[in-house]
DNA sequence: ACATGTGTACTATGTCACACCATACACATG
DNA sequence: CATGTGTATGGTGTGACATAGTACACATGT
């Protein structure tokens, strides 16, 4: 079975959303380093998109280094997703700053931002569910 | 004179970028409200990009409640943006858990993620310039 | 040896966003 | 009346996205 799910949002490519998916699913250690990843036919089949499209989430996740293709047998997950010193900066940068912009746009408070920060962490550090 | 710069990025829309330098601008406080915005065609000039493009931007910022029209004249920073509880709830969760999930991929600690956000919170209240 | 399942590679079609060009109109101000 | 504003309308080109279909090299099962 196909240890992640999704629900298709309109405006967001279909491989984006699955690759996201799975990027939880890694990082939150429900896929661990060596577990094998579901086949290109199996997410088509299991999320009703196009193999071409299935194929697409592999190679997304193989480019940022979460997935090794085994020839012949499929993809597992890589073990120690390796993260350069630029790829850090980018990401407290642009993505933060895009993140604080759209706060105080919003009128929310650091405190609210620094809560759900919080939050958002820990609900990924063990696969339970959080309360809502 | 046209109070933000925007340094073009390549695989992003024009207009996206152009309206996020604004929104920067109106949120950091260096346009307040009542403040004349620039006009379709000064932007156009400005950032060598086609009036539609222009026009798209300030379609955009207006969709957000940032800016108000006054027909004939031009459009001017809007008093007080508006934010939906629903707004919120959807930016503390997809946006913060996209955050979460791409500084576990890079191995980033909680602290580290923290700081960088209280640093741009910072950046952004009063128009000084950031110690780098 | 053979069938099966895997990743991967092509070609092709259709839709849509993006950015451009150009023109035109209604409005308010000088 | 001319000028500058926002707005609307056509058209063109490029590229991403998703689809369909076909094909090949590889490794493993029997």
């Amino acid at each position: 079975m196909i240890p992640f799910r999704v629900v298709f949002q309109p405006g967001v490519p279909l491989y984006e959303q699955v690759a996201f998916a799975a990027k939880k699913a890694i990082v939150s250690g429900q896929l661990r380093p060596g577990d094998p990843f579901p086949s290109v036919r199996a997410l088509s089949a299991e999320f009703k998109i196009n193999p071409n499209t299935a194929h697409k989430v592999t190679g997304a996740l193989l480019d940022e280094g979460l997935l090794e293709v085994r020839p012949g047998l499929g993809a597992v997950v890589a073990d120690r997703p390796v993260s350069t010193a630029a790829e850090r900066t980018r990401l407290l940068n642009r993505e933060i700053e895009q993140l604080v912009v759209e706060a105080k746009r919003l009128r929310l408070s650091l405190d609210d931002v620094s809560a759900a920060l919080d939050r958002h962490w820990s609900k990924l550090d063990s696969p339970q569910e959080a309360k809502r």
